[in-house]
DNA sequence: GATGAAAATCGCCATCG
DNA sequence: CGATGGCGATTTTCATC
């Protein structure tokens, strides 16, 4: 079901990618849309995948995951993480994994708590492909709300 | 405040990283501490910005930016938007930068409704340092939570 | 950190515009 | 398709142990 997003879907998104945990009464007064719309929108916009989940974002080094670094991947043909995600599913340091195009087949974005498991989670990956790595240093925007297309 | 976290922080935020919107009730029962032990505790990770924020996860592409891009940057000195991402402020394409180590300065995560829409931010982004762009494909690992650190 | 209760809030159903 | 009203259930918070 493909009808697009319109104005109140699009309060609601942001108001919920702003804040994940507010009611639907709470969101039923920003967006000015009576409380069981509301229920209804979200719910559709679950339903349709556009919301995918309501998530806490945890800051890594507090948590004691202070070693973030981005690995560039070139995959030996079949073994390609990006067709064998599964592969990573035992590797907790592993936050993300995106398949590009170009000569660097995926980047794997890694949390780890010490440089030493870091270097055991680079071991790990060389068995699927060349690895080339670069340490986060900071995070200048950590993250940003989907934000409406303007057309 | 540098207090590390227990056992009942961890499941707390493995909780809460899951589920934004579960109650303090339901996180109670979860974690089998009682309800006010449950606001408090989270109310103590919040304060200490190990939890950052309660965020929905939207697809960029059922939201209309299906032009999702890594952007590697080599910035020009002084104009390095790692040390400047205000300059950024009013581009929504972009959804993250990260500063790294290496000859490459840092890369920028864009989600652009159209590959106009990354080619004129491509244009923008280019007077700051020199760019280097890959499309994503896809995401095989999208988003994971944080672990906690096993030692 | 647990308990228990009180006040406020929330979510949902049926109904109506 | 969205708004309203009201009910019951849930939640949050306070004081106390």
């Amino acid at each position: 079901m493909n009808t697009p997003l319109d104005k109140v879907d699009w309060a609601l998104l942001d108001a919920l990618q702003e804040d994940a945990r507010l009611s639907y009464n709470e969101l039923s007064r920003r967006v000015h849309v009576s409380a069981p719309t509301v229920a209804q929108r979200v719910r559709r916009l679950e339903a349709a995948g556009v919301i995918q989940g309501y998530h806490a974002r945890v800051d890594p080094t507090a948590a004691g995951r202070p070693v973030i670094a981005l690995v560039r991947m070139k995959c030996y043909g079949a073994r390609c993480i990006t067709v064998h995600p599964e592969l990573l599913a035992d590797c907790p340091e592993v936050m993300e994994v995106v398949r590009l195009t170009g000569d660097i087949c995926s980047v794997v974005k890694v949390a780890a708590p010490t440089i030493r498991a870091l270097e055991q989670l680079l071991e790990r990956l060389s068995r699927y492909g060349e690895t080339s790595s670069a340490m986060v240093l900071s995070t200048p925007i950590d993250w940003r709300p989907v934000a409406p297309p303007t057309e």
